[in-house]
DNA sequence: AACTGTGGCGCCCACT
DNA sequence: AGTGGGCGCCACAGTT
């Protein structure tokens, strides 16, 4: 590419001077009122922010680092070892090599691998080592070891090049400092991926799987199949691509390989509070750490406690284990060394929000206490804090990601607290607290501390260690090491994938900017304002009550149209001039190559394939013995996450293949789909009532039409389609994304409606649910005419009780989430932000990011009021009534209840009643 | 000054 | 990680 060399060679110089950052624009001033300037007053006391946003803002550059602080913190394995998990990677610094982490199950410790290959940090440019030698900052650039030159096949323009591999001392020497050799580069290929997952890429090496040392070489254990397993795969693929085939072996032994038993243990910390609402700040360390529970999945059960003058002891709590040792300490710094200890025993530590408050609390305080630094093992960073001797997992923020916590878990908690996930997952609560902490008796807090912490392991062991066996199938999957799974998002998991993948096909991975300008933008308007492309097609619903409706739906519709339409971000607007204008894809301006394979559409079409035709089948097989079945239905679930997030990414501009046409082409394409669909229906005499992105709800088909449907579907889109389920009978009101289906079973399907969101007042919500089961008793039209009447004494009940007000506050309260600092809401106030900052002025309770905020409308001059400060008798009746009036309507409308008349506003009918 | 209509903010959810 | 959609309210403009 000889005109890209100079053009770059050009900017490079011309951009040599013109160095300047983006002024920041200028803060609109805003007229305020005075309680606004009180409440700015009270928030600039509360915390000094110029720290905390320069944090923010370095963060924002990159991702750190993930450097070794101590040299060999763990023992180093020897020269010969047994087979071992390869847990971690990272960078020492003061070797200047990669440090690997591995565990050995024999004695459950962590060990520690230097690389002996002398591989070195590097990034790749496009001029030759001649070019190079003329470029002053280059030559002169003291940190580079060597040249190199490569072959690289370049997919955005489907071509070999030779590329200069330029070999430093140290990864900053690639990027990250102000000198750094990307800075002085006209343009720099792969120069921001971490130094130590380079290293994985190069090696090929694959984190969650077995190595072992031989006579000082570090080795993959080979994995044995079934030969069984192995055909009967390869007979699944018999009719893709050699592409495609040559995954199987690759893949197949990263999802069957056993898993590690790892030795862990959950840990908890307790601070002294005088108020439950206020937490302590882990930056400070002002209170004093009272208590320590260690909970290890070996069986291990220590609290270590404070004693504190004038804390009674209490009794020591009946329902604590009696293998629970209970430690006494007169002195704090004791509790906190004998703390460190425990955990330096364990290659694994998990916390509950750890990486925020226990650990960062632990450290600081330990720094006040004047514990020496050597005996701390906890590294404190901006984002997360890991420790020198163990791995950290913070089950928090696993179970925080959204891709987590709706694919994996199918959205069963859809509050993230220590609470709410035990309820959901484990069937089990909290611990209520009866007063503060600070107050409790030590064997009371005993008790407390314990169970969190018990809790906290057990999110990591229930279901036969499942949450482990995801984290290292996702490792394995995406070539994540340990830790990051946690710390990032599923876009970096994803980013990682296809890193790895294209390093080990020889294939340069693209700069962001380069496939914006070869591939274009989005051609497609959104629907919705400041969208960037228009998404799925909602079908218009037909009002009213359909019995025996059957819903048919695309099975995993975007990555099958990845798959089928061979897209990929090199395959979309490709540079062949034969492939122009033949493959377009519907609604837009795109064509899709016909000459190359798309290497998105290669790998997430096998990894689809592999859960659909595979795993999900096999899970469901009750031929299959249940640990296996078990195992597979973890691995479906993996593969799901990563799956389900690989469309969304390319429509997200921070994603290094962000491909704005790729995203829009793949929705395109769904709505092309599902029209065909719904046009086919009509002409085979089929009512589409309603439909959604992926699905259309048909009323009463027949069997043989179903199956023809599915035929043509096969043989005409490539999609599969499937009865995804079937309704006794469906309430469909004109609102799109809202209905109520019941099945044959009596289950009932709520969709959207206001009864089912977490911020309907309970008590409105305990009305919707009662006429929800009325309703799914029904089973014929004239059943209606019963569970009208029962549904109109239960409306009228709660009528009353509201206006007699005898609705505990609790009863009445709107919950909704605070999404952004107090301070950022300039725009409008909505009225939980009305209620955060009466709690902040009224209070001194500061809410955050985040936090619930739980309030009831009254006729004070907000209109609102902060559960806490609120009084039963000031509540506005009218405003609530209207508040169940939208809510209960919304299933009252369609089964031909007026609301209206329930409360017996006069109709006419009323009046000749 | 009090009313009415309307765009858009903010939240939550449905679907991928 | 994406878009589509419903709802309540706020802020503001225009009218009486």
């Amino acid at each position: 590419m000889p005109e890209k060399k100079q053009s770059s060679l050009e900017t490079f110089f011309g951009s040599q001077s013109s160095e300047i950052k983006g002024d920041r624009p200028d803060k609109k001033e805003q007229p305020t009122t005075k309680s606004q300037e009180e409440v700015k007053e009270v928030e600039s006391k509360m915390i000094s922010k110029e720290e905390e946003i320069e944090e923010e803002e370095l963060e924002e550059e990159e991702e750190e680092e993930d450097i070794l602080e101590d040299k060999a913190p763990i023992e180093l394995c020897p020269d010969n070892s047994p087979p071992c998990c390869l847990l971690h990677s990272l960078y020492d610094g003061s070797t200047g090599r990669a440090f690997l982490m591995l565990l050995n199950e024999h004695d459950n410790r962590l060990y520690g691998w230097y690389d002996q290959t002398n591989h070195q940090p590097y990034c790749l440019s496009d001029l030759s080592v001649e070019e190079l030698q003329r470029i002053s900052p280059v030559k002169n650039y003291k940190n580079i070891v060597d040249y190199q030159i490569v072959k690289k096949q370049n997919l955005l323009i489907d071509k070999e090049i030779s590329m200069t591999k330029i070999l430093v001392t140290d990864p900053l020497a690639v990027g990250g400092r102000s000198d750094s050799l990307r800075n002085r580069l006209p343009e720099a290929w792969e120069a921001r991926i971490r130094y130590h997952k380079n290293y994985l890429y190069d090696r090929n090496l694959v984190p969650g799987m077995y190595y072992q040392i031989q006579e000082g070489k570090f080795i993959p254990v080979k994995q044995e199949l079934a030969v069984s397993v192995k055909k009967e795969i390869e007979s699944i693929f018999k009719d893709e691509s050699e592409e495609v085939k040559k995954l199987i072996p690759q893949y197949l032994p990263r999802f069957l390989a056993r898993m590690p038993h790892i030795r862990r243990a959950a840990m908890d910390i307790e601070v002294f509070t005088e108020n439950m609402n206020r937490i302590a700040d882990p930056k400070k360390a002002k209170e004093e750490v009272i208590s320590v529970a260690i909970v290890g999945n070996d069986g291990l059960k220590k609290i270590l406690v404070l004693k504190r003058e004038n804390v009674p002891l209490g009794k020591r709590a009946g329902e604590l284990p009696r293998d629970a040792e209970i430690v006494f300490f007169d002195n704090e710094a004791n509790l906190l060394r004998e703390t460190f200890r425990i955990m330096n025993d364990y290659p694994l530590i998990i916390t509950f929000n750890g990486d925020n408050f226990d650990l960062p609390y632990l450290s600081q305080r330990a720094y006040n206490l004047r514990i020496k630094k050597e005996e701390n093992p906890i590294i404190v960073r901006s984002r997360y804090c890991k420790l020198k001797h163990s791995l950290h997992f913070d089950a928090y923020r696993f179970f925080n990601q959204a891709a987590i916590r709706v694919y994996a878990f199918g959205g069963k908690y859809n509050e993230v607290s220590l609470d709410a996930i035990s309820s959901a997952l484990l069937d089990v609560g909290k611990v209520e607290l009866e007063n503060d902490i600070g107050d409790l008796s030590l064997h009371r807090l005993v008790w407390y501390n314990y169970w969190d912490s018990k809790i906290t392991l057990e999110l990591t062991t229930f279901n036969n260690d499942i949450t482990i066996r995801l984290i290292i199938l996702l490792m394995r999957l995406t070539r994540m090491p340990f830790e990051d799974i946690n710390r990032q998002a599923v876009s970096s998991w994803i980013r990682n994938w296809l890193f790895a993948e294209h390093r080990q096909r020889g294939y340069l991975i693209p700069n962001s900017e380069e496939i914006i300008q070869s591939r274009g933008e989005s051609s497609t308007k959104a629907i919705i304002k400041g969208k960037k492309y228009k998404g799925g097609l909602v079908v218009e619903p037909q009002p009213g009550i359909h019995f025996d409706v059957t819903v048919l739906d695309f099975a995993s519709l975007y990555p099958s149209i990845i798959k089928t339409w061979n897209l990929s971000y090199e395959t979309m607007n490709c540079s062949h001039e034969s492939c122009k204008n033949q493959v377009m894809v519907p609604e837009t301006d795109h064509w899709v190559c016909t000459k190359r394979k798309g290497l998105m559409s290669i790998l997430i079409g096998f990894i689809r394939d592999m859960r659909v035709f595979w795993f999900k089948p096999k899970a469901k097989d009750q031929s299959v013995d249940q640990n296996t079945r078990e195992a597979y239905d973890v691995i479906q679930a993996a593969l799901k996450v990563v799956i389900n997030a690989s469309y969304g990414v390319f429509g997200a501009p921070h994603f290094p293949f962000y491909c704005p046409p790729l995203a829009e082409a793949t929705a395109a394409i769904g709505r092309q789909a599902i029209r065909k669909t719904i046009e086919r229906c009509k002409q085979m005499g089929i009512e589409v009532i309603y439909g959604d992105t992926d699905s259309v709800f048909l009323k009463h088909p027949t069997e043989q039409q179903i199956e023809k449907l599915i035929d043509w579907s096969q043989k005409e889109l490539k999609i599969d389609l499937d009865v995804e389920k079937n309704y006794r009978y469906l309430a469909l009101s004109e609102r799109k994304k809202n209905y109520l289906g019941v099945y044959p079973s009596g289950k009932v399907d709520v969709k959207g409606l206001l009864g089912k969101k977490r911020n309907t007042p309970p008590f409105i919500k305990e009305v919707f649910n009662e006429i929800v089961k009325i309703l799914s008793s029904v089973k014929k039209e004239e059943d209606f005419e019963v569970a009208r009447e029962q549904i109109k004494g239960l409306v009228k009940d709660s009528y009353s009780k509201l206006k007699n007000k005898e609705y505990p506050l609790e009863a009445l309260a709107f919950q909704v989430q605070l999404n952004k600092q107090l301070d950022q809401y300039v725009k409008t106030t909505p009225q939980h932000v009305k209620a955060a900052r009466q709690l902040l002025v009224e209070k001194g309770d500061k809410k955050v990011a985040g936090d619930f905020i739980y309030f009831v409308k009254t006729v004070d001059s907000d209109g609102v009021r902060a559960i806490e400060l609120a009084d039963v008798s000031r509540i506005d009746t009218d405003k609530y009534i209207a508040q169940m009036e939208s809510t209960l309507a919304q299933v009252l409308e369609p089964i031909g209840v007026s609301f209206d008349r329930i409360m017996g506003v006069r109709s006419l009918d009323d009046f000749f009643a």
